[in-house]
DNA sequence: CATCTGACGACCG
DNA sequence: GCGGTCGCCAGAT
């Protein structure tokens, strides 16, 4: 399975604002759903400049576990996104992806 | 080839 | 709002 779809949207997601894992998968059509698209976040491939940190739960919940949950809080907070008892506002950072032309 | 696992999410009590 | 189940599916074992 090649993720490279996913990549090319997280790369989209403009400085400060949050994607969750279901509406990434939804706006790729990606046939497991949300739990592909995690899949694929955790395949990400490191040195590629991909914002992984932008991507949260359906209520904006950091949902991996530590070391990494400290680091996307920390990577979040230095981009002005309010990360409060392991979640983010979703009501003013939430972003909504552009119609992907079905890249699959 | 059989199972287990998990960076998910919808449901239900 | 919280915890437990269940459905989903690609990878890992």
């Amino acid at each position: 399975m090649s993720w490279d779809p996913v990549y090319r949207l997280v790369k989209q997601i403009p400085r400060g604002r949050v994607l969750s894992y279901g509406a990434l998968a939804k706006a790729l059509h990606l046939r497991g759903g949300a739990r592909s698209a995690g899949r694929a976040m955790a395949a990400t491939p490191s040195g590629k400049g991909i914002p992984w940190h932008r991507v949260v739960g359906e209520r904006g919940k950091i949902l991996i576990r530590e070391p990494y949950a400290s680091l996307q809080k920390k990577l979040l907070e230095s981009e002005g996104v309010k990360v409060v008892e392991s979640r983010v506002d979703l009501k003013t950072h939430l972003w909504t992806p552009p119609a992907e032309k079905r890249a699959k």
